[in-house]
DNA sequence: ATACTGTCCGTACCATAGTACAGGGTTCCA
DNA sequence: TGGAACCCTGTACTATGGTACGGACAGTAT
């Protein structure tokens, strides 16, 4: 089977080498098989981890939040339920981050349709006005 | 006029004393008078801009970005114009994270309706599964 | 042989947005 | 007059997700 050194590795998965030791250090991969001269051997399977966690990452799940589910992977005694209520509760997260910023983005259109004074001075500027007023 | 010591200030603005100090020292706060044993001494005003900021953190501005449209608003030789340009930067943003977080949500929604078996073992959970084909 | 590249490890550093704490001084009230 | 409660400063620490660097080996190329 074919081996990659830790260049090769973060050259194929993407990643800087050091993001490769630093989630090895914080348990997203596993200590590598090591050449006689110390080197770390990677397979193909590091490759998918590492995809993995990008993927992850993409999803919203924090580095902890991954290596959460990839313990519950190789701990075979949990179940698929166990993984559903992770992914339930960050799919609760989202929605809320999603909710927040369009609020936030309409207040900021309504903000930006109303300046259209170009050379007036800011002291006078409505977007920092309407922050200031539109606090509870 | 009615003056607050930094607690008082604090604890009408909602936020903590050492906020308070950090967000003088970056800027965010003016230096306030002092009484003569060294008290701070806030007004209304500085509650007002607490609230500001935590407004515009609420609209997705760093404190450094606040800091930006706090100094443009003292220095009034600088334009409206100059602060739209910030809060349309700042609405792209907006809009690009709300575009990756819906998704996210899609496919975090995608694994879940899946994931129904609650008592499978990881080893074939979908949601793992999905994670590591779905990925490019 | 020696220079170049790659890897090793550990440590330190980056930004962000604070929080905590040590070791003092001040103010207030009984 | 003494203690509680507040304030002062500066520094160090938290978490997150890495990045950079120094000094030491290893393997290869010319």
């Amino acid at each position: 089977m074919q081996t990659f050194s830790v260049g090769q590795l973060a050259q194929n998965a993407g990643v800087n080498i050091e993001t490769v030791r630093f989630y090895e250090k914080r348990g997203l991969l596993p200590m590598p098989k090591r050449t006689k001269s110390g080197c770390r051997q990677y397979t193909n399977k590091d490759i998918a981890r590492i995809h993995f966690i990008k993927r992850a990452k993409e999803l919203g799940f924090s580095l902890m939040e991954i290596a959460e589910l990839l313990s519950l992977k190789i701990n075979s005694e949990t179940t698929c339920g166990d993984v559903k209520k992770i992914a339930l509760d960050k799919l609760l997260d989202v929605a809320t981050k999603i909710r927040d910023l369009k609020r936030i983005k309409k207040v900021l259109e309504e903000l930006v349709t109303v300046c259209n004074k170009d050379n007036s001075a800011t002291n006078e500027c409505p977007i920092l006005e309407a922050l200031e007023i539109g606090n509870e």
